[in-house]
DNA sequence: GTACACCCTCTACCTGCTAGAGGTTCAAAG
DNA sequence: CTTTGAACCTCTAGCAGGTAGAGGGTGTAC
């Protein structure tokens, strides 16, 4: 049985993180002792773990949300859980392209920084003057 | 003189983000009609252009609140705004790395799926054993 | 002179947490 | 057995960067 600071150690997740997950019903509500303190078992550790990396390849809550409900389901067919990566996956993809496009924008930016004021600054008036802007991306990636 | 709506939509910002940034400090309260309606002039359409093309170059509302500042002060030196600007970038080739490896990962994860039921699962596998994660990225880029 | 699109303020909500106040419990040391 | 002190509890509020809706007022064109 291990306490929420225990599991929050070995899932490198915040003690607050894991009583939000279970707030929102990602993790469940686990047994108390008698004053009232969370005690963990392996299954909770598992989820934890699995939500933690889930995570970490960007998947929204919402995602991990459904494939958490596929995972508790052995017998659903497999391409439910494919799809939620693939769109994952391209999620990422435009991601990277935004980012490149942004990028390439923002080296020429600095690279043609003469280095006076800021009344002739090629920043500012890039920034300025959207007509320059060869790129159309419609908003950033966040 | 524009109303809020058509200043909107010279700058493709929605009515209630542009009342946002007058709260927060971005824009200028603007003059009002008899009836208290907001009235724009071209002052404050450029000033909404660069804060909405700064976003879409990733800028933080709060690097946006430093250009401008030194947009508007033209006696400052050029490289403050320069350094914001290679501060930006950096972030933008950080973030980017990050989800390259992420999208290898997801790729091995997709490209290794059966097509059988969650049971035997690839991706819900490799979600659930931490120990497959080859790469060590501490948080996602957002 | 009225229809109706647009405007106003205010409050609450979104994601994915994080921080703090103010109070309680647990486990080990003495 | 008692005491210490770290770790736990709940609750509320906050972050970025907006978005949505209620409930009501305005401006203008026909």
């Amino acid at each position: 049985m291990l306490t929420i600071g225990t599991l929050g150690k070995k899932t490198g997740t915040k003690v607050q993180t894991i009583r939000y997950y279970e707030q929102i019903g990602l993790m469940p509500e686990p047994e108390r002792t008698e004053g009232g303190q969370r005690r963990y078992g392996h299954a909770e550790l598992d989820r934890l773990a699995f939500i933690r990396h889930s995570r970490q390849l960007g998947f929204s809550l919402e995602a991990i949300r459904e494939l958490l409900d596929l995972s508790d389901d052995p017998d659903r067919p497999c391409h439910e859980a494919d799809s939620i990566a693939r769109r994952q996956l391209k999620q990422i993809e435009q991601r990277m392209e935004r980012l490149e496009a942004l990028r390439t924008e923002l080296e020429r930016m600095v690279h043609e920084c003469s280095g006076g004021n800021t009344s002739d600054c090629r920043v500012l008036e890039v920034l300025r003057d959207h007509s320059e802007c060869l790129t159309d991306h419609e908003d950033i990636g966040a």
